[in-house]
Order: structure tokens, then C-alpha cells, then sequence
RNA sequence: GCCGCUUUAGCUCAGUUGGUAGAGCACAUCAUUCGUAAUGAUGGGGUCACAGGUUCGAGUCCUGUAAGCGGCACCA
């Protein structure tokens, strides 16, 4: 075996060197600037420790802080580890179990002694102390390959049982290794398992670049039957500059909060009397309509039927369906009784008949199909309502609009035959991308599958989960632009679930749409139509959303528009303001005018400054600003001024009008 | 539901080691009629989330409950 191996550089340059020379010496060979700024290796395309020798011909990149992802990538996962690090030094006891980076840095999740119980707030700066502390000693880190049996035996050793249940779980022919900081190789320092790479040393980071940001509660590994752990979030970056770019992102983002905007424009409130349901004030509630509006025209345009279905049905109609044994816990379920009432208010007797609240409007639409015999000719069959829902969430899981009790569906369910399934889920898909980008966003798509609870056979499944996967495909859906990637796990139980993702203002993301290939409820609640043989036939039932919920879909929208909603939602269009009093009667006549042609639109006569007028309008995002004085009445112009601009245009009323007119039509009605 | 934090006027927030509540904005009244992001003066407004407890005395300390916030888990 030769003493000597190739690496070839990105340059395309090759060197011969000794086996077992490691990155860091080839970079300092280059030059003294690179040895500095080399974080990290890429050998054969893969990221690894500029430390680690290198054992044969490679292909080597070396990562520096210009390779912005690999960087941010290398800095957060350190600093997950020094923060493990300092958490054990300052709280002897704690034990690790595993700490990732993040999109925007990282964190650890802790078991924390008893006596000291979960981490606070309050402590996160004592912990960013010692990290600093950490990085200004400027530990090497090494890399170090276990035998299983040892590094599991040095884990009980030390206490650490959820790394050592970690460590004999891992796969067989996983190598396991162990990055130490400090110490000599082998002993001493301290240490963790994990899978690498790492900067050479806790000096490689910026002391100034990171922020621990909060803890929180979490689940050994990620569930509720676990152990909680307390887990610690930071922020981490590359440098100060960057971690202060970040920081303001937040709070801007922090500003289009739509719970904030609600409150601020005057859209809706929650209060604790009925937590978890909306109510909608004026201006909210015609962001509302509008939206209702659009979606009618969208869906009557798309072949769709409304229907309206009961709020609340009998017990033994969701046991039919399914939903009472396998979605009870998410019910509200009330006694259909009349109630005795005496001081102490109802009483439910112990033979009480129960009803529930929908959680669901498809039971609902499949009695609808089942009045009346249906033929193959009637298929597709696509019924669609306004559905107003109910759902008892848990408490935690509540914000804002985006997660509410009480809730709206754009609900549709289109009954089909087999063959039908795949042009009406592309249909579907074209329909929601039409609409997603008429409201400007972006969405990304996923394919939840078969969930643990669930009805139905494996073929069902089967079919199912292939269906909306070849519609997807189809449609040309299935690539990373629309951040296309398959959920095990996550599907709904009767049904495999395509979702269409949302972004909010901090980057989480809400599904939004959704199409789901059902074989299940059809067969529960018995559908059948006649098909071209005289049998009776089961139709597949294909449940789908677009705005999921208007709560949802509302809140994404004052997040996506930070509050400046297109004029065509925008609860007030414009706003006739005078300067002077002299100016009242015609502003009165120019805002008869406007509504007369349907625009929404208030007058401000008030005796202010337009100043102040300009500034209370503009803060309240109106998007149309008519300013009237003594000039404008005598001449008939108006003053326009656009929100988000300075300066204004003067024009004939009449002029002002149609132009308002042309802004406020709905993207689908223009042409 | 779980973990941590929070809750004082309509809103945003002050309130020292426990001694009986304050600002700005908003609102009302008066004056001001003014050309594109805050005119001035005066005034009204609070069971300090709720329920207990400690104390001579609690916005402040303790316990419980509820809601809100950030996560986790769960989901449109």
C-alpha cells in the first residue's frame, strides 16, 4: 500500500501527499489566509472535520466562511455543543441528549436535574457567559471512533442514560463517534456523540454572533409518551453583523403579526368567554365576504354545487361515520335533552341521547349524495359548502386566527368514479394554483400517507396514496420548487392527504389546501350510484380546500400583506378627508359618488389638521386617500393619495372614480 | 395536554426593599379652519386577570384557577 495519496482541488490541480495528512495541513500548505479561514472539508462531496486525515484519493474542497450554507451550517451545529457544554459546567448533573442546528441556529434539548427542574429564562444569560467563556479558550476538538459497548458503558457511567439508550439504538453498522473538546485524545474535556463535522476548535466561533433565545418544553424524541425535556433555543450566525440583520427581521417580522394588525386595524378579537373562536368586527368580517365572494365565483366557475348541512347531528351518525371512535376526543359533544334546570343549573341525566358539533362537513355532504338514487351520468358530483366547524383543540395549540375552535371551511367534496380520480385532483391542483397566485403567494406541496389510526385496507391505501401521487406528477407539482416531499405518517384516517403549505411572517409555515382520495366514508355510510352495468357502485369521495379556513387563510393574508391588503380586500378603499370646512358638502357629494359606484369609502370632515389626517389613514392602511379642499371643491378634482407613496395626484372626480374602480376589482374579474 | 414566561386605564407600558396607582396615545369638552405622517388647553377614566392565603397593611410575597405569549405534542 502506498505511503502516498492524490487530492485533487476544485481547481482541477492535483497534489500528492502523504496518507493521513488532513485537510487543515493542505490548507495551510496553500497559504497562511486560507489555513485561517478554512472551516471545514468537502471530500468527495461530502462535509467533514478539517482535522480528519485523509486515508485515500479524494476529491477535496475546502468550506470557508464564503460558503454561506455549509458555514452556518458547521457554526450552529458548535454551537449546539458548546452550549451543551456550558450547560454542564454551570449545572453539574444535567444530562445531554441532542442538540441539531436550526434554520436560523440551533438547539439542545436537556434533561435537567430534579432539584433544579426545567431551565428559565432568567438563566439564559448565565449560559451565554459560560459558551463565551468556552470559545475564548479555544478548545481543539477531536474526533474519536467508539466501540459500542464502551461508549454505552461510558454513558451509564457518567449517568447519561439518554445517551446511552441513544447510542444502542443507533444502527448496527453505524460508526459511532465522540467529539471531546479540551482534554488529551481519549480523556478529559468534554464530550459528546454525534456524527460530525466540527470546526477544528471553539475558537473558530464569534463570541458576538449568537443569542440564546428561550426554552421551552420538548418530548424525548419528539414524543408525549417521553420524558419532557427542557430545551434551549439560540440564534447563531457567523458574525455580529449578521446575527444584528436577523435580530431585525424579527421584529419586522414581529410588526405584520396578524394578531397585532387585528387588533390595530379593527378586524376582530378573541377574548377567554369563548377562547379559540373568532369575532369578526366589521372591517374584518368583510375581508370575509370578499373572500366568500371570490370563492363562489370560483367554484361556480369550476363546476361545484353549494349545499348547507346541519351544525350539530346525532352521536349515532358520527359513529357511522367513523369520527366517534377515532376524532371523539376533538368533538364537542352535547346532550340532546331538554335540560332540567333548577338553581344549580342543567342537569344531564344518565340516559342522556348524545349529538356533536361537525368537526367535519363530509359526513354531512354524503347524505346529501345518498338522497335520491344516483346514476354514473351524475359524476362527478361536486358539492361544496361554507362549512362552519368545530374543533376542541388542546389548549397549547390555539394562535391567533391560524389555530382556532370554531372555524370555516371552503369545503368541498366531489364524488367520482375510479376512473375520474386523477383529472379531478389535476383539475384541482390547476384550480388552487390559479387562486394562490391570483393572491400572490407561493406555496409548497406535500403528500401526507397513511397514518397508525386509520379505516380501510392496505390496497385502498395503496390505490389512494398512488392516485394523488400521479396527479401530482402530472401536474409537474412534484419538484423542490414547490417543496415537494411525502409525510409517512401524517395522512388523515380515512384518507392520504395532498396539503398546500402557507408561509407566515416568521417563516412557519400552515397548510392551507388540501386534496384527499377517500375510500372509506363511502363505504361507511354506504354511497352507491348506478353505474353503466345496472350495479350499484361505490363513488370515491374526494375531500378539498383551498383556503382551508377563511380564519387561516385571513391571517395568512394580513401576514403575507403586513396589514396593506390589495384594495379589492381592503375593508375601507378610500377615505374623502377635507382641510378645510368650506370643502364638507363636496366632499359629502364626491363619497356618494364613490359607494354609488362601489367603492368602500368613508369621509373625514373632522376639524384636524390633514396632517394628522394623512398620518391616522396611512397608519390605518387605507389604500386611497381623497384629500378635498377649498381648491378641489371649486374646481371638482380630488387629490389622491396612494398608501405607501408620497406625493399626490390631482385629477377630476370623475376620473378619481373610475380609476378606484379599476384598483378595487377582484384579480378575478379583470381581464 | 406538557414546559417556561406573562396578565396594571380602550391601546402600549412604568410602578424601587410590601405603606393604598402613574405616563404616552386614545376618548370628551373648548379654542384653532390649517394643503399631505401627530395643533394646543382642560377633563373623565383602574375591584392592579380571578379565587384564596401570609401580613397591622399586598399591584408588589405564597398557593390555586383561567387566559395570553414562545416552544413541544396534536392539526385547517
Amino acid at each position: 500500500m502506498s505511503q502516498m495519496i492524490r487530492v485533487t482541488l476544485p481547481d482541477g490541480s492535483a497534489r500528492d501527499v502523504v496518507r493521513g495528512t488532513t485537510p487543515a495541513e493542505i490548507a495551510a500548505d496553500i497559504g497562511p489566509g486560507l489555513a485561517k479561514a478554512a472551516l471545514a472539508a468537502r471530500i468527495d462531496g461530502e462535509l467533514r472535520d478539517i482535522m480528519r486525515p485523509l486515508e485515500e484519493d479524494t476529491n477535496l474542497a475546502l468550506v470557508t466562511s464564503r460558503d454561506e450554507a455549509d458555514a452556518l451550517e458547521l457554526v450552529r451545529h458548535d454551537y449546539a455543543h458548546i452550549l451543551a457544554e456550558a450547560v454542564q459546567n454551570l449545572f453539574p448533573g444535567t444530562q445531554i441528549t441532542f442538540g441539531p442546528s436550526t434554520g436560523d441556529g440551533f438547539y439542545y434539548d436537556f434533561a435537567p436535574t430534579a432539584e433544579h427542574g426545567p431551565f428559565r429564562d432568567e438563566e439564559l444569560p448565565l449560559i451565554e457567559e459560560e459558551m463565551r467563556r468556552i470559545i475564548a479558550a479555544d478548545l481543539p476538538l477531536t474526533r474519536e471512533v467508539w466501540e459500542r459497548d464502551k461508549l454505552i458503558a461510558k454513558w451509564q457511567a457518567d449517568g447519561e442514560t439518554f445517551k446511552a439508550e441513544w447510542a444502542a439504538e443507533l444502527p448496527a453498522d453505524e460508526e459511532l463517534t465522540v467529539y471531546r473538546s479540551g482534554g488529551q485524545s481519549g480523556e478529559g474535556g468534554w464530550m459528546d456523540m454525534c456524527r460530525g463535522p466540527h470546526l477544528a476548535s471553539t475558537g473558530k466561533l464569534d463570541p458576538a454572533a449568537f443569542k440564546l433565545t428561550r426554552v421551552s418544553g420538548a418530548y424525548w424524541r419528539g414524543d408525549q409518551k417521553n420524558a419532557q425535556l427542557s430545551r434551549i433555543y439560540g440564534t447563531g450566525w457567523l458574525n455580529k453583523k449578521q446575527l444584528a440583520e436577523h435580530l431585525v427581521r424579527l421584529e419586522e417580522a414581529a410588526k405584520r403579526d396578524h394578531r397585532k394588525l387585528g387588533q390595530e386595524m379593527d378586524l376582530f378579537h378573541l377574548q377567554a368567554e369563548a377562547h379559540g373562536s373568532v369575532f369578526w368586527h366589521p372591517k374584518g368580517y368583510m375581508i370575509w365576504r370578499e373572500l366568500e365572494a371570490y370563492m363562489r365565483r370560483a367554484i361556480d366557475g369550476a363546476g361545484y354545487r353549494e349545499v348547507k348541512t346541519p351544525q350539530v347531528m346525532d352521536a349515532r351518525q358520527w359513529e357511522q361515520s367513523g369520527h366517534w371512535g377515532k376524532y371523539r376526543e376533538n368533538m364537542f359533544v352535547i346532550p340532546d335533552e331538554v335540560p332540567n334546570v333548577d338553581d344549580e343549573g342543567p342537569i344531564i341525566s344518565d340516559e342522556a341521547e348524545w349529538m356533536a358539533l361537525k368537526p367535519m362537513n363530509c359526513p354531512a355532504h354524503v347524505l346529501i349524495f345518498r338522497q335520491g338514487m344516483k346514476s354514473y351520468r351524475d359524476l362527478p358530483l361536486r358539492l361544496y359548502e361554507n362549512g362552519c366547524c368545530h374543533r376542541n383543540e388542546p389548549h397549547g395549540a390555539l394562535h391567533g386566527l391560524m389555530r382556532v375552535r370554531q372555524f370555516t371551511q371552503d369545503d368541498a367534496h366531489i364524488f367520482c368514479r375510479e376512473d375520474q380520480i386523477v383529472s379531478e385532483v389535476q383539475a384541482f391542483c390547476a384550480l388552487a394554483d390559479r387562486i394562490y397566485k391570483e393572491f400572490g403567494f407561493t406555496y409548497s406541496i406535500k403528500l401526507a400517507l397513511r397514518p397508525e389510526k386509520r379505516f380501510g385496507t392496505e390496497e385502498m391505501w395503496d390505490m389512494a396514496e398512488t392516485e394523488l401521487r400521479a396527479a401530482v406528477v402530472a401536474a409537474g407539482l412534484n419538484t423542490d420548487e414547490y417543496g415537494w416531499e411525502e409525510l409517512p405518517g401524517e395522512g388523515a384516517f380515512y384518507a392520504p392527504k395532498l396539503e398546500w403549505h402557507l408561509t407566515d411572517a416568521i417563516g412557519r409555515t400552515w397548510q392551507v389546501g388540501t386534496i384527499q382520495s377517500d375510500r372509506v366514508l363511502p363505504d361507511r355510510l354506504d354511497a352507491s350510484y348506478i353505474a353503466e352495468d345496472g350495479e350499484r357502485h361505490r363513488p370515491v369521495m374526494l375531500h378539498r380546500a383551498i383556503f382551508g379556513s377563511y380564519e387561516r387563510f385571513i391571517g395568512i393574508l394580513i401576514e403575507h400583506f403586513a396589514g396593506k391588503l390589495p384594495v379589492w380586500l381592503a375593508p375601507v378603499q378610500a377615505v374623502v378627508a377635507t382641510i378645510v370646512s368650506d370643502a364638507d358638502d363636496y366632499a359629502r357629494d364626491a363619497t356618494a359618488q364613490l359607494a354609488a359606484a362601489g367603492i368602500r369609502v368613508e369621509t373625514d370632515l373632522r376639524n384636524e389638521k390633514i396632517n394628522y389626517k394623512v398620518r391616522e389613514h396611512s397608519l390605518a392602511k387605507v389604500p386611497f386617500l381623497l384629500v378635498v379642499g377649498k381648491r378641489e371643491a371649486d374646481e371638482g378634482t380630488v387629490a389622491i393619495r396612494t398608501l405607501g407613496q408620497e406625493g399626490q395626484r390631482i385629477m377630476p372626480l370623475a376620473e378619481a372614480i373610475a380609476l378606484l374602480k379599476g384598483e378595487a376589482t377582484p384579480p378575478d374579474l379583470r381581464h
